[in-house]
DNA sequence: TGTAGCCCGCTACAAATGTAGCGTAAAGGC
DNA sequence: GCCTTTACGCTACATTTGTAGCGGGCTACA
């Protein structure tokens, strides 16, 4: 679904998927001011037509903040990559992004091992 | 870089990825022969235009393969999810990249767990 | 009560994208 | 040799994207 955004819009959620929120503003510096607020006010007004992004009036004037829960939205980037790059092998894509990286916080990595043990388990009981 | 591509050329280098390199006749059947091979072909000129692909003179005609090597391609794309969706943790991404599936292969596994344990000892040297 | 500064939507327009159609040349059957 | 068929490039064109500029409303503050 994302994936079938232009770039620039693209862009555009992008950061509010990272900020969970943002007023033109915001994204506007976000964006390195290379942008002119009328411009990033026409694109998130297509957005919000294609339902991609909705906006709340907050004190602060209009919030943009993406319409597609993040959830949704991670998951269906995960799994585009994971086919295209990874054969769906959604463990392979894991493995590279371990190796990616060279400083491994311990705590994350605890969980994670849960996490394999847990699919170790749920394999020997099916 | 790929992600500055928009949707339509996105989805034929994403084709060119997974299977490594097609024809314009096999990129029509992944997009479900809902493009004619011009317009197919147009695109292909674009992205080697834009130096995004490269074509070679096989037997079975034209074939096109990505110009930008795969695993430069999967690390861009990669921390590009990192860091829209996962604050810039790998791990993290990791972690919810294995709750996705429920199917996990055990081999697999058992190369993720080694690479914790490395990452581990690393951690403990360092 | 000006008037300066915002934040906004709208309109217009340039550029890029997505697609189809045409003409051509090479390949294979008859 | 001719006639399909197939793959191709080119051109042209509709649509979408990306952007700037204008005018209006609202606030603040002299």
């Amino acid at each position: 679904m994302l994936a079938a955004l232009p770039p620039r819009e693209r862009q555009i959620v992008d950061i509010l998927y990272q900020r969970g929120a943002a007023t033109v503003a915001e994204i506007g510096e976000a964006l390195d001011n290379e942008v002119t607020g009328s411009a990033i006010r026409a694109m998130l007004k297509r957005l919000e037509d294609k339902g991609f992004v909705e906006r709340e009036t907050s004190d602060r004037g209009f919030v943009y903040a993406p319409r597609v829960s993040e959830k949704a939205a991670r998951k269906s980037a995960l799994s585009q990559i994971v086919t295209t790059f990874f054969s769906g092998s959604a463990v392979g894509a894991a493995t590279a992004l371990l190796g990616m990286q060279d400083k491994l916080d311990d705590a994350e990595l605890d969980e994670l091992e849960q996490l394999i043990a847990k699919a170790r388990e749920g394999r020997h009981s099916a």
